[in-house]
Parts: structure tokens; sequence; C-alpha cells
DNA sequence: CTGAAAGCGCTAACAT
DNA sequence: ATGTTAGCGCTTTCAG
């Protein structure tokens, strides 16, 4: 394998043109501050020799790092997919790298790399935190810190509104003649589910309808049949699931036990991930703007928010109903099922 | 929103405990060197602190960043999540960071990219490269480089043995009676298409069935419906897609041309990808070992080798064949179509 | 075993 | 408009 070649630096080019080292900084970084005729032999030269800045060294002094970091709990997740998708392509059009950390579900992990980060990036963007409100408030003060689907008073987050999206999911399979459903709740220690278990419970009330909190499960897939197993039990006749993941692992779980879907039993998923419209049955979920919030994290953590500007602490993006196949209207008689 | 705290540095750690800095890298460093009693003094004092070392400073001097990169053609495939997560996976396995770079399917960012980012990092895991072989040989001088899914004489990397695999599905429709067969292309440019295709038209030749090449498409569920259609006009009874987003892409197509798989035409897809055992009808396809792939290609990466050692340059890992649903005995007639 | 000192490549005052 | 001079935080000689 060939030798790691010396790189190119400043000082090869500032010697190559005849100037000071400072000056080719200049040149490069603020083109106005230099006569132009010089800047474009430096800009030449530094071509030719083929020179790239050192990030490293830059950073130390300068400070700023041209890097973020995306912290996600899970990245087997498809969910989290698109917020990567999304947040990597903003850093990239805003002239930043982007360092992925899978924090493995563990509030440790979460809160070792939110100690080492710091140093490495200009600003972190830190999905589904596990750290209490108060350790999430130390870490905004080493670290720009922007949270999604998380809120924490004082801090910047960027959540999607799936509580708001849950009730017109109840809504929807109220109206379906539903009175009878569960909610299969994800990790407990899941801001969303919480929060979204809460608006339910409340408008279930108001509606007059019986709505059971089943789990928390995981949320994935292959806790699916778990759920599934669960919501029978149950004897509901629609379900609202926690995420994709679970329902589409659900889903087959049905199909197994001879459960119809949407004829004997509605299913409600929440995110839209990819492959919710081509399961079977394609799954009525709340669609969730993953990708936009993506994109809005990243924008809201490398915005300086200019002094006396009223400073955007929460932003809240909408999630609305997609309605495929897993829903239907309430079954007349308990067909199929013990 | 707070500021941004000063960091403590190993001077800090220095002073509190009353000896130099250097005995304070050392002390971090290598533990060996220095007095058990110091040390522990040392460490206990870092900690109390909540010193964490800088690795840009770090790297300046020592040359490691310990952290890795991985470039991706387009992050959106979620062929490349299985990846990611091997990757990310390993290279938290020891120790590095993750640094993910969408090359937006471009020779001229992946050109770049491989420009900027030998300073930032200890070595660059490149998938699905589209440069030629000599800049990826250019580019192997300047930092350490694994390839994946594409061979460059002298160059590690790390391919799934689609090329097999797509022999074993071949055998495997012609056993179900098959004569007339597609190979449903990917992009251009990809490597590992145009090796695929070439182990099956010589097989095919040598088999006395008929195999066609139909696109170049692009490896996306959108260009499905596309390659559905190429696939129906050319009157095949089997059509092996370059991937399993373009098959299942198709499938819906063909279930809206009134086309039933596999009674109609059976289908094999590439990669098993997340959705491929869930989609309708579940999809016969080649299983890659992507995961392995990603953790393979960043121990490749990491491991200096040996001098004396034979290094291996490239490993190419096995695929096999998963029958799901797609596939089925040849139709005895042409039913359904025109 | 420990300390002093010299940079790594770059930027940011401060001069001129 | 350009050059000079300090460092950024750390590792690494080189001396004790």
């Amino acid at each position: 394998m060939p030798q790691r070649r010396e790189a190119v630096t400043i000082a090869d080019v500032a010697r190559t043109v005849g100037v000071a080292t400072s000056t080719v900084s200049r040149a490069l970084n603020q083109p106005g501050r230099i006569s132009d005729e010089l800047r474009d032999r430096i800009v030449a030269a530094a071509a030719t020799l083929g020179y790239h800045p050192n990030p490293q060294a830059r950073s130390l002094t300068s400070g700023r790092t041209q890097s973020i970091a995306l912290l996600v709990p899970d990245i087997t997740n498809p969910f989290f997919f698109g917020l990567i998708r999304g947040a990597q392509a903003q850093a990239r059009a805003r002239g930043h790298r982007h360092v992925l950390v899978d924090t493995e579900e563990s509030a440790e992990v979460e809160a070792l790399t939110l100690a080492e980060l710091p140093a490495s990036v200009d600003g972190i963007v830190l999905a589904a935190a596990r750290l209490t409100d108060a350790e999430l408030t130390a870490a905004a003060g080493r670290v720009p810190l922007v949270l999604v689907n998380r809120e924490v008073p004082g801090l910047r987050s960027v959540v999607m509104d799936t509580a708001a999206g849950a009730l017109q999911a109840l809504d929807h399979l109220v109206s379906l003649g539903h009175r009878s459903v569960a909610y299969v709740a994800g990790p407990a220690t899941s801001w969303s589910s919480r929060k979204r278990w809460r608006a339910l419970q409340r408008t279930a009330r108001r509606l007059g309808v019986d709505c059971v909190r089943i789990g928390p499960f995981p949320p994935t897939m292959a806790a699916g049949a778990a759920a599934a197993d669960a919501v029978v039990h149950h004897r509901v006749t629609g379900a609202l699931f926690f995420n994709d993941l679970l329902a589409i692992g659900a889903l087959r779980r049905f199909a197994e036990r001879g459960i119809r879907v949407p004829d004997d039993l509605s299913v409600v998923g929440c995110d839209d991930i990819f492959g919710a419209d081509f399961c079977r049955p394609p799954l009525t979920t709340l669609t969730t703007p993953v990708e936009q919030t993506g994109r809005v994290a990243v924008d809201m953590l490398l915005s300086t928010p200019t002094v006396g500007e009223p400073v955007r602490a929460g932003q809240t993006l909408p999630t609305h109903l997609t309605i495929r196949e897993s829903t239907g209207p309430v079954p007349t008689r308990r067909a199929g099922r013990p």
C-alpha cells in the first residue's frame, strides 16, 4: 500500500508565492481584504500544489470545526434514516461535515458522547434524548444543542406534533365506528410516547370512547408480535401503535393468527417509514416530516441568533394522517376471534 | 441560550496536580511510563475537573484522528443503511468516530471529498466508487482506503459476491422451467452491475437459456415502474433485478397492470433490504451480508498490516438466495398478457 | 520517572 | 494591503 503522503500546507503555498502565511490564509478566507492580483496568484498556487486546509489546525485557532454531530438512539431504526438524510443534506448545504453517533438507546453513552464531542463539532443535534432535563441543560451550556422530539424548557428543539396527529387518528377510528381502542406504547423513556398517550387519554374521555394503554414495548418489528398478542387480548377493535416498526411487526402476527386487518381489527402506525406503503395491508399511519425535521434542526443549530432578535426556542412541525388500507369500519361481530 | 464554556485543558489538570503538562499527557496515554501513585492523582484530578481531550489538538501532533469516514453514493438507498450500521458498529468498537458523507452519485463530489478529507480522518471506506481506477489509486496514496463493491488492482476492497449469487438465482429460475429471463441492469457506472451481467450472460449461454439485458436504470423504487414495463415488453417469464428497490417498485407496477407475480412472472431482487420480506409478494432475493461488509471494511481499514505478513488486498463475501414468494414455476400460457 | 521546550497547521491580533 | 508574532491544546523529543 502506498505511503501516506505529506500534506501541502499553507507554508508551502506562501513560500511558492513569496508571501507570508497569514496572507495566504486571508486570501483563502477573506478574499475582500487582499489585492485581486495577489489573491489570484495565491489561489492559483494553492490549486497547483493541491493545497487543502487542515480542518484540525483551523479549528484549533478559530474554534469552528465546520462539522456537526447527529446523535440517534438506534441507527437500526428506519425512522432515523429520514432524519439522517435531512440533517446530512442541510449540513452539506451549509458547508458542514456530519458526524453520526449511535447512542445505543443508552443514557450513559449519550452522556459520554455529549461530554466528549463538544471540542470536535460546532453543534449537536440530539434525537430522542434519554437524559434528564437537568443533564441536557448542562450539556447545552457546553455546546450548541438542538433537541429533536423532546422539549426541555429553555432549550432549542424541533418536535413533530404526533400528539395532535394521534388525535386525528383517534377521530378517524371513531368516525369508523370504533368505541374501544388501544394505544400500544413505545419505550418508557420516550418523551413523545408519553406525550401522545396523555393527549389520547384526555380526548378519548371527552369523546366517550375507551382507550387502554398497552406496553411499553421496544420500538422494533420483533416486538410487534408481543404487541399484537396484547392487543388481541384486550379485545379492542382498533389499535394505535407507537410506530410503524411495531405496527408492521404486529401486522405479520395478526396474519399468522388469522386476524384480518382491517376487517377484524384496524391498525394505525406512526412515522410513515419506508415500507409503510408496501407492507400488507398498506398501513394507515401518521405521516411525520422526518427529513424536514432533520433540516430544520440543523438550520436552527447553525443559525446564530442575532442579539435582540426573538429566539424561537421550539418548533413544532405538523403531522398528518395518511389513510391506507389497515383501517376500516368497526366489525359488527367478533368474527374469527376467541 | 447558555454561553459556550471554556473547555478544561491538560494545563488545568497539570496545574491542579502540580506537574508538567507532558506528565499529564503521559499519565493518560502511556500509563506504564509513570508512577502509579502520580498517575492515580492525575486521573482523579482529570475526572474531577471534567477533562476531555481535544481530538483536534491531539491529531495535530500525533497525526491520528480516531475517526474514519464512510462515503456512500446515496444515503437515501436503504441498502447503504446496513453498511452504515456495520461500519458504525465496528468503528465504535475500535474506538473511532464515524463521519458520513453522501457523494450524491457524483464522481466530482467523490473526488473532492477524497481530496479534502485525508487530514481529518485516519482512513476512508468508499462504497460503490464512481471514480476511475487511476483516480482511486491516487487517492489511496494520500489516505488509507478500502473499497466496497469495487475492485481495483493493488487496492484493498471487500465485495459481496453478487455475481455468484446471480448465477444461483438463474439456476433457481431455470429449475422452475424458465427459459427466457431478463437482467434489469443498474446504473451504467455500477461496477457490480456490469460484473453480474457478464457472469449471467456467460452462464445463460452455457445453460442454453435466453437472457436479455434491460436498462440501465437508476437504483430506485421510482424507476421500478419503467423497469417493469420494459420487462413486460420483452415477454420474458422471469426477471433478475439489479436491486430490491427496483424490484419492489416493479412489483407495484405489475400489480397495477394486472400481471400476477409469480403466476405470470417470476421476480428476483438483490440485497434483501428492509422491506423485502414484507412487501407483496415477499421478494425472492439475493441476500447480501451488508452489515458484515461494513464491519469487515472498517476492520481492514484499521488493521496495520505487519511487515512481512501477507496482505489480503481483497475480500469477497458470500451471498445466498433467499426464496420467498415472488418466484414460481414458469407459466404454461401467457395468461393475462398481451 | 518527570520536566522543559519545541512545534503540528492555522488564524487572529497587532504592526507596518 | 501585507507581514510579524503569538498562540490554540496537545504530543513528543530531549534533558535531567
